[in-house]
DNA sequence: AAAAGATCCAACCGCTATTGC
DNA sequence: CGCAATAGCGGTTGGATCTTT
């Protein structure tokens, strides 16, 4: 990696570097005692004359990236939560890389953590879909199938009480698959909020995820699944009267295994595992869903 | 048990925006 | 206004760790 080699002295190449040199890479517990303490008495800000007072030998960026990533107090720690990931979808869906933007929305998670929490859980799933993680039918499959799937998992982990997340409901012009929707399809769940509202609003929103009750009840609003050897590719999704059919095909299937990091259906039971408190908070799709999403997305390369 | 491959994440970089002189 | 320093952002990387073979 060139100039980027970690872990060593080095000279550096950024605007703030002269002559003298900076440690990279890891930092030590006693760097960070340093800094921790520097900052307990005088404050953050004015990085580099900081990192000189307190005694570092890393450069100003160096001390606030350690600050702000990992040593603040308020840093939370541990596994994204399935709200914060089901929020994080939603605001990316709105804002796009704005990694720092997303971030304000969830207390105590740094925009590296989202970032990372992105490209290693979400675009592993775009990429074992042969497709761009940026297209649009990445992103409606992220709309209507891993969001309300997320929903569902709140509420089971919840037993069926309201949730209450800062997440919103985007109600796009929909298109699944290329197939244009935006008469007959909104999202497959749902918020007290409009998008206009909340996009008016979108520094300071809160809005409610609909239990799943309201999902199921949420007729007319829901896409079928059918496969019918159709020869026409562009016919999977179609707009139905019912949402429940869209249940349906999604939760009721009986034989199937699921992919990857997931496990397996429970054929004595019908249950999910994911349901069952293990953590398995990547496991965006069972793989019926995968498998005919990988369909879909190879059907339309 | 060991090797290979996959995944995760802390920390780096370059770039742009903002601030202060 | 112009310049330099600083702050902040998003993209990328390498090594540690975990998982699979």
């Amino acid at each position: 990696m060139d100039g980027k080699k970690r872990g060593c002295i080095g000279n550096v190449q950024s605007e703030e570097d002269h002559e003298m040199d900076f440690i990279r890479g890891p930092w030590t517990v006693e760097e960070d005692f340093k800094l921790i303490n520097y900052i307990a008495i005088h404050g953050e800000g004015r990085w580099n004359s900081l990192a000189r007072c307190a005694g570092l030998k890393r450069t100003g960026k160096s001390c606030r990236l350690r600050w702000l990533n990992y040593l603040r107090p308020d840093i939370r720690r541990g596994n994204i939560t399935l709200e914060e990931q089901l929020l994080i979808l939603e605001l990316h869906s709105r804002w796009g890389n704005r990694w720092s933007k997303i971030a304000q929305h969830l207390p105590g998670r740094t925009d590296n953590e989202i970032k990372n929490y992105w490209r290693t859980r979400v675009q592993k799933h775009a990429k074992q879909l042969k497709c761009d993680v940026n297209s649009k039918q990445f992103k409606d499959t992220m709309r209507y199938l891993w969001m309300p799937r997320l929903v569902e998992r709140i509420q089971a982990a919840a037993g069926s009480t309201t949730i209450t997340t800062t997440t919103t409901a985007v109600v796009p012009s929909a298109s699944v698959m290329g197939k244009d929707f935006s008469t007959q399809v909104t999202p497959s769940y749902t918020s007290e909020n409009s998008s206009t509202a909340t996009a008016a609003s979108s520094e300071s929103f809160e809005a409610q995820v609909s239990p799943v009750s309201d999902l199921t009840n949420c007729c007319n609003n829901g896409f079928q699944v059918t496969n019918n050897n159709n020869p026409n590719p562009d016919y999977n999704f179609q707009a139905c009267s019912s949402q429940v059919d869209y249940y349906e095909h999604s939760l009721s299937a009986a034989n199937y295994y699921n992919h990857g990091d997931g496990g397996c259906l429970d054929l004595q039971t019908n249950n999910y595992p994911m349901l069952d408190g293990a953590d398995l908070s990547d496991n965006l799709l069972n793989a019926e869903d995968f498998l005919f999403l990988q369909q879909q997305f190879n059907f339309n390369m």
